[in-house]
DNA sequence: TAGCTTTTCTAGCGTCGCTAGATCTGAAGG
DNA sequence: CCTTCAGATCTAGCGACGCTAGAAAAGCTA
């Protein structure tokens, strides 16, 4: 009984140390120098251990990292917008989501750009995306058929991008959150 | 003489078609799927002679079909613009551009996602990209320091991105081209 | 035709994700 | 205490990847 439970938890901790192994290379260096062989290394183990925590191999290893991040950043988002409303509602959450994605660009990456299938067959993960996609609902006021937080979600997601890929001038970061949160704070001219 | 004329003239034709073949796999199948061996299969040479037209490899083939991605969809998006002006503007070069995403979804990733140093060490690419972000600004009629273009240009990018990767309902498309124009027609109430 | 240059190929290196089958380990039963 | 046996772990290897050195072939010049 005793040994079950401490084999469980052996298995749940070495799990933990996989994906946090995963992440922090992944951020650093980009996913493809996340390799089985270096995560096996890392947590003194060899490849197949990798497979029995992941059968489905280093794609599943994203996909854990990514419903994670789902998670994190829909809590940054809750967290910075707390009772604010109007502008400062959405700059903060535009720092705060902005932010996120820059520290963890890896992270944010399995999020959002791996392949379909992958990342969204699991049933929990609508879950954790809709609740993000309450969060900016709530933060541009957004009470109509959410095409609105479609688009607000689509200039935070294509900002995020277009600023790692040296696309835009960094120091001009305020500037668009401040352009943001005029363009979106009230409902557009009819 | 003439010689050496249809040499140059063989070596442009096959640099062509190794391109073409690049960009149509990895537009069906992704960039993972054109690979070096693939692309020798399919001009009928070996892999080696890959690399004498693109010392770089595969890399430096991604990144010649992205500079190309930049030169057709800033075409296409000044053809779509034409005299326009205003709300009308906005959402013709939308769909021009969000199509252009659809269409070449590869080489899209090719021109945005590439790692930056391969992708703007080239000095065309800085012109080809002032050109299509000056596109951009005369569509929203930005005569300001170019923040506004860079919002718009993150929306439309996010929007594309999300879009294929399956986060957005694409039965809305046009509510979002609707919106995005309504948003971005008029300066923002300051 | 002979010699030289350029083009093209053969063969192979190291790395990747992944897996079958052997080996080890540790708990349960005699 | 020893044996048995299942599950955990490792060894070894497969096929595919990007890429390259050096051999072979082809084409130009004299």
């Amino acid at each position: 009984m005793a040994e079950q439970a401490s084999r469980q938890q052996r298995t749940d901790e070495r799990r933990r140390r996989i994906l946090d192994a995963a992440r922090e290379r992944a951020d650093a260096d980009g996913w493809a120098a996340v390799t089985t062989r270096h995560l096996a290394d890392t947590i003194g183990y060899t490849q197949p251990v990798l497979y029995s925590h992941f059968p489905g191999g280093k794609a599943k290893i994203m996909l854990a990292v990514a419903l994670e991040g789902f998670v994190e950043l829909t809590r940054l988002c809750r967290a910075a917008l707390g009772r604010k409303r109007g502008r400062r509602a959405i700059e903060a959450v535009a720092v705060a989501y902005l932010d996120f994605a820059n520290e963890h660009p890896a992270v944010y990456e399995a999020m959002f750009q791996l392949p379909i299938e992958a990342r969204f067959a699991h049933e929990d993960t609508d879950a954790d995306l809709r609740a993000g996609f309450a969060v900016l609902a709530e933060t541009i006021g957004d009470d109509g058929d959410g095409t609105a937080t479609e688009l607000f979600w689509g200039a935070l997601h294509g900002i995020s991008l277009l600023e790692r890929a040296g696309r835009m001038r960094p120091e001009h970061r305020a500037r668009r959150v401040t352009e943001l949160a005029a363009r979106f704070a009230a409902p557009p001219s009819r």
